[in-house]
RNA sequence: GGGCCGGUAGCUCAGUUGGUUAGAGCACACCCUUGAUAAGGGUGGGGUCGAUAGUUCGAGUCUAUCUCGGCCCA
């Protein structure tokens, strides 16, 4: 019906996490493979899975031809797309905090980290202020709290919140700091005197967060040599949970430093190298270990008298879980693609303007995370994954940018994998043109985002069976952060332009009460469990019927409800099979004499032409659960309630060769088929088994193989519409009238009832032409013209006097008229 | 804490630019039917539109605050 090329793909992305934590499971259990081995496995069997679950489901795809983000070629491709932007020169080397172990001279990831208990040195240290135009705050000194020393001669800023309030005391105590006037968080005062013994003090001033804004202050090593301005940095990061209210911010030492620092023009350097040593960037401290080197700043910062106390604390702190060494924050060389050099964010901001998104507010969502966004880190210290394909000259520190070169790369990946890049084997990819003794080669492998972020370009654009862009990336919400997000950056900046046309995000699965599932709320439903319990076109209604903008909430309460509803569908299934038993047939549907048909059938040719331009709207929208809402009510009200109830006389009573038998038969086929074709990408498995039970005989080989019908303009009849809604209101009179007598137990049956409408002078001339003994399903049925305004319907109930004819049931004094002989028995 | 978003009947969903008494289907209750029968039909009850305050002649709809929930970030 609607062809849409799947092509099943697996990405290591997202997985990371779980992976690195399986792995660690796995590594004793598979001690003879290799790490990289491991994941290939996990991969692999992961794959696996995931396909036959989709085909339980119903998904139909090309399950065989599969991508994989660690193909050959795929790696290979992705060698390809660095190079672009290494040859446009926005891959740029900077510096960024990564967890590090000095012991092991290695990154390490977030699930190799252990937290232990470490007792870590903590000061108080001031900074004065250097500049600004609040006169209070002139000849005032910060004071900021660390429990890392080590990284005071790293300072780059101050950070402060601009919603906590601060106080300014002077300091009347005898020692370096009488007579001084320091700032500290309102919240934060007593602990602070308490903490540095402060006894005598004045209050000064009590000022907002806010006023710190541009204030520039000195290093407390100024003296030493640590000239550069120190400014104050709004962040909300800053808290009165511990500590003075104002952090010190070190961007080479800590990711919340590095953000602020970065989103305010402040480059982290390398400041420490691989063992752990400060680097010549550091004055005074260049080649001393930092874990030995709290007891010199705390010295060098006494001497200054810029140390209001010193102490210890016991806290969790980062540890390798191999050396079981603590941690550090350290800025390590990384690759970045920058966001401005050359107009990238620009780029990706102009593609999401031209970008339809499902539902829209995606659209603001992306566009706010690619505004603020700072440049993209697309390196990795890790060991498996594609080697980011630089070499850097000895003589200058250059980064190699030759064509010649990446396609080599790219070549020999696509032949050999990339593992060969770790085999010490530079000459192989540098080729004849240069030596491998002048270049270093780097080791990082490209983060995973790249990896998905590429996928367009080794699948879309390498495949006959797709075009470049994708009609549609689909995914959950949180991939604004990621797939959505690394493809529009990917394909801007290789190509310009975003990798698709339009985005469809949904919400994520929560319980019945909208809570997230967990193990431990014991709210968890899976699939399987569904699939076993209901089925899948079951779990396919659920998905059908849900607004996945929102979040998609259930339980088994709420399945239960779909899965009655199913049971209707199914009923009215079986009810045009059941009735349409001996003249099942193919219509030609150009064919049908709209104007030779009883009103009844017109009307339910307006209907489902109606419902199917409906559901071509939904469907180019993507409101699904639309669709499914308007195909129940249809089975519900027009059919099963309505045309169905209405027909059964005909269909049981007349004369099998009688035209309005036929003329419903008609209908019933047109019904069933329109119900397959609507229902097929819903009820995939329901209307297939259908389809296979219909089509016996012709050739046709799946339900999902049709296209949607297009129904004549012609049965399009608004004026009739109009009729029979006036028509169904009388209907509804006349049913609420034979209830009553129901109720009072005079009849049973509506065919026990004649019924007597009276009407003014608009609808008596519409409903003079109809039969109200057939529509309203009673023995008899007169209508009268009232004249009056007042009651535009009135309906009186009778009990229908006479003999049942044993074919239709009805009730008649004289004898049916159209089963006289039963009748007379 | 920040970004994006949501809370309408027991459930799934509608509700156009503010404008009569807030709708539909299912579920529920009662009744009917027994020629769609592990079915079918009819009637009916059910909502302080998350809460509060405001703008307005008028608020489910606009604004603010709060609350609950979701995704992402910190």
């Amino acid at each position: 019906m609607f062809q849409v090329g799947i092509v099943m793909g697996y990405q290591l992305n997202g997985k990371l996490k779980n992976s690195t934590r399986r792995i660690k499971k796995i590594k004793t259990m598979f001690q003879l493979l290799s790490l990289e081995k491991n994941v290939e496995i996990l991969q692999i069997s992961g794959l696996m899975f995931t396909k036959k679950q989709f085909q339980r489901l119903g998904v139909i795809g090309d399950w065989n031809d599969y991508y994989s983000t660690m193909s050959f070629k795929a790696e290979a491709q992705i060698v390809r797309e660095l190079a672009k932007f290494l040859k446009e020169g926005s891959l740029y080397k900077g510096y960024k905090p990564v967890l590090w172990s000095t012991v092991e001279k290695t990154a390490l990831a977030d699930a190799e980290v252990e937290y232990m208990d470490h007792i870590s040195d903590t000061i108080y240290t001031s900074f004065p202020i250097k500049k600004t135009v609040n006169k209070n705050l002139e000849g005032c000194e910060i004071i900021i709290w660390t429990t890392t020393p080590w990284t005071i001669p790293a300072n780059k800023a101050l950070a402060y919140n601009k919603n906590i309030s601060y106080q300014i005391i002077k300091i009347n105590d005898e020692g370096d700091f009488k007579n001084r006037k320091i700032v500290v968080a309102f919240d934060l005062l007593e602990q602070v005197l308490k903490e540095c013994e402060i006894k005598k003090f004045e209050k000064l001033d009590k000022l907002s967060g806010k006023e710190f804004k541009d204030i520039i202050c000195s290093h407390p090593l100024e003296k030493e040599g640590y000239t550069y301005d120190i400014p104050m940095l709004e962040a909300n990061f800053v808290t009165t949970e511990q500590g003075s209210g104002i952090v010190h911010c070190a961007p080479s030492h800590g990711p919340d430093d590095f953000n602020l620092c970065i989103n305010n023009g402040i480059q982290a350097v390398e400041t420490v190298d691989d063992d752990g040593k400060y680097t010549k960037n550091i004055l005074n401290f260049e080649g001393i270990h930092v874990f030995k080197a709290n007891p010199i700043v705390i010295e060098s910062l006494k001497k200054n008298k810029r140390l209001l106390s010193d102490g210890k604390l016991n806290h969790t702190y980062p540890h390798s879980w191999r050396s079981k060494a603590p941690l550090i924050h350290r800025a390590t060389p990384q690759w970045f693609i920058s966001m401005e050099s050359h107009g990238l964010r620009k780029k990706a901001l102009v593609a999401i303007d031209k970008t339809e998104f499902y539902p829209n507010k995606g659209k603001e969502r992306l566009k706010a995370m690619i505004e603020t966004r700072p440049d993209w880190c697309v390196s990795r210290q890790r060991v498996w994954g594609v080697p980011l394909p630089i070499f850097i000259s000895k003589k200058d520190e250059e980064v190699l940018v030759d064509e010649e070169v990446f396609n080599n790369i790219a070549n020999i990946f696509e032949k050999e994998g990339s593992d060969c890049w770790f085999e010490n084997n530079k000459q192989k990819f540098l080729g004849k043109k240069y030596d491998e003794n002048d270049f270093y080669q780097t080791t990082d492998i490209v983060e995973v985002w790249f990896d998905s972020g590429s996928t367009h370009s080794f699948v879309l654009e390498q495949r006959d069976d797709l075009k470049w862009p994708a009609s549609l990336y689909l995914e959950g919400s949180d991939q604004h952060r990621g797939w959505f997000h690394s493809s529009l950056l990917e394909s801007c900046g290789t190509r310009g332009e975003a990798p698709f046309e339009a985005i469809l995000s949904h919400g994520f699965v929560v319980d019945g009460k909208g809570l997230k599932m967990s193990k431990s709320l014991g709210n968890v439903i899976s699939p399987e469990e569904i699939l076993k319990k209901y089925g899948a076109d079951i779990l396919r209604i659920w998905v059908a019927a849900s607004n996945y903008a929102e979040d998609l909430r259930i339980d088994h309460k709420i399945l239960e409800q779909h899965a009655e509803a199913y049971r209707k569908l199914r009923n009215t299934f079986r009810y045009l099979l059941g009735n349409l038993n001996d003249e099942l047939s193919e219509i030609d549907l150009a064919k049908i004499k709209v104007d030779t048909l009883p009103e009844l059938e017109q009307l339910m040719l307006h209907k489902l032409y109606n419902l199917n331009e409906s559901f071509t709207k939904h469907f180019n929208s993507y409101n699904i659960h639309l669709i499914y809402k308007e195909l129940l009510n249809f089975c519900t009200v027009d059919l099963s309630s309505f045309y169905f109830d209405i027909r059964k006389d005909t269909l049981y009573c007349d004369e099998k060769s009688s035209k309005k038998r036929k003329d419903c038969q008609l209908l019933l086929n047109v019904i069933l088929d329109s119900l397959l074709r609507w229902f097929a990408p819903i009820l995939s498995f329901t209307t297939e088994e259908i389809f296979k039970l219909v089509n016996k005989v012709n050739s046709e080989k799946s339900i999902h193989l049709k296209k949607l019908n297009v129904f004549p303009k012609t049965w399009n009849n608004m004026k009739l519409d109009q009729n029979w809604k006036k028509i169904i209101d009388i209907r509804d009179e006349v049913n609420s009238s034979i209830e009553a007598m129901r109720a009072e137990k005079i009849i049973g049956s509506s065919l026990e009832a004649n019924i007597e409408i009276k009407l003014d002078e608009e609808n008596y001339i519409l409903g003079k032409n109809y039969d109200f003994s057939e529509i309203c399903i009673v023995s008899s049925a007169k209508i009268f013209n009232t004249k009056k305004k007042e009651d535009s319907i009135k309906v009186k109930t009778v009990k229908a006097e006479g003999q049942k004819c044993s074919v239709c049931w009805k009730i008649n004094k004289n004898g049916c008229e159209r089963h006289s002989c039963s009748n007379k028995n």
